[in-house]
DNA sequence: CAGCATCCCCGCAGATACTG
DNA sequence: CAGTATCTGCGGGGATGCTG
């Protein structure tokens, strides 16, 4: 889909067994922990056991997996140091910058507007009872 | 989570069952068929079918799904005709514009950098094999 | 410390059929 | 035309255990 055409909207952007690889790096950014691992990395970098205690609540397994990803997606930098115990840290490329900012903007929209969506929610919910 | 600090991220903004209110506004802008539906009213009010056409493979189910899960966020507002056959209107409200175009935004930042990302994807994966 | 390998569950998307 | 209702699968994500 060529979001730069407002509409029609072209069909197969998105779905099917082979979701476009735009469609991918979207999702990749807005995922669960991909949000959470930009935003932090916004702010300075860090190493993984670290990054794990500051997001919280996510498992290592997601954590390794979605620093995968975005590393791959050439956003987020990995640097290993070869020493025993192993101390590898984590932090954005130009490229994890201008995505974690956007998604930065996004997140805090949605803390700015969280009150009127409340409302609005309350509000649908009053009109089906 | 207050993203307004960038680090450290406040544990809980996110996961577990109970996702929080924030988390899920997002899950929601950001959903597969949830930002083809604001880009498309972005340009201009469409008609269920209508909007069911212009996205392309997405089933009524979750058109209709998505589209009262943004109704519900105060996102998308939702103007039925009392006539037969019915008429349906969707179209965005001023809290649905905003998001529209902060999601337009990002979708066209994956577009322009998307040559990037794939040139990243590549060289990643040549180191593995 | 920073991972990888497995198992398992349940939640969401798709398919299909029906209705005002 | 614009939905609702029900069934089913499959895979993302959590829990757990092991390793260099």
């Amino acid at each position: 889909m060529k979001v730069s055409e407002t509409a029609p909207v072209e069909p197969a952007w998105h779905a099917g067994p082979t979701m476009c690889s735009e469609r991918l790096l979207l999702e990749h950014i807005t995922s669960r922990w991909g949000v959470l691992i930009l935003i932090a990395l916004l702010g300075r970098p860090y190493r993984f056991g670290e990054l794990r205690r500051a997001i919280g609540r996510v498992t290592e397994k997601m954590l390794t997996q979605t620093l995968q990803t975005l590393e791959r997606d050439g956003l987020v930098r990995r640097d290993a140091k070869p020493v025993i115990p192993p101390h590898v840290d984590y932090s954005l490329t130009d490229l994890g910058r201008e995505a974690a900012e956007q998604i930065r903007a996004l997140a805090r929209w949605t803390e700015e507007r969280m009150p009127a969506v409340e409302k609005a929610r309350g509000g649908y919910d009053a009109g089906r009872a």
